[in-house]
Parts: C-alpha cells; structure tokens; sequence
DNA sequence: AGGTTGACTCACC
DNA sequence: TGGTGAGCCAACC
C-alpha cells in the first residue's frame, strides 16, 4: 500500500467520527487495515491539509492523552460535550468511537 | 546507509 | 486506576 493510499484512508476514517466522540491511532491505524502503523497516523493527522477539515482534535492515543503541543484540543473536545478527568485525559470508556465495522472484526 | 526521534501502544508496578 | 519503562515502525537528519 502507498504512503499517499494509507494517508487519504486515515482523513477518511478520521472524518467519519461522530461529534462528541473520540478516536484512538491505534483504533484508526487498525481500519485502515495497518495495525502496527499507529505512530504513522500521528504523522498522517500533524500533515492534515486544512481543506480537508479533519476532525483531528477528536483523536487521542491509548490512554486518552491530548496531543502535546497543542493547547486548544482541549477546549474542542470540552464544546463538544466531551469531559476530562482530573488529570486532564478523556474518559474513553465513555466516550471511545465504537466503529460497528470494527466490533464485527473483532467479534468473528 | 545508519542512528535518532516521535500527535503510539503494550506490559508492568 | 494511573504513572512509568520498554518495544516498534517510518520518517527525518
């Protein structure tokens, strides 16, 4: 599979999450079919056009972290209805993306 | 070509 | 439950 085939999956996965939910890379990287990829989905979304209008403040890593480097994903996500914990991560028991394509993956 | 880095993830404490 | 360390894969010097 090409870079540009993978990146253009990844905007499409990402642009498919719903409002007041969230993503991990990993969950991405996994439909778009290349599970050991996750870093390259951090890549993909830092390199996002803006025409795109990827809802890039909606994906965070395994355990529910902010992107560094980027103070306003937070307040994003809060205008959303999403809430933090005290630590400052998102709760993804609750508010974790469920992709039905996935839970079917996983299922069989 | 080889070593370093990171918008990651898993495993352990 | 949450913080920390080690492993991984591509991109970037």
């Amino acid at each position: 599979m090409k870079q540009k085939e993978f990146f253009t999956k990844i905007y499409q996965i990402v642009d498919d999450i719903p409002p007041g939910s969230v993503a991990t890379y990993g969950l991405i990287a996994i439909l778009s079919g290349q599970p050991q990829r996750s870093r390259m989905v951090g890549q993909a979304l830092h390199h996002a056009p803006d025409f795109l209008n990827i809802p890039c403040h909606r994906v965070v890593n395994c355990q529910g972290r902010l992107t560094p480097d980027w103070a306003d994903q937070r307040q994003l996500l809060a205008e959303e209805g999403i809430q933090f914990k005290r630590n400052g991560c998102v709760d993804l028991k609750v508010y974790l993306w469920k992709s039905l394509r996935n839970v079917t993956a996983l299922d069989y």
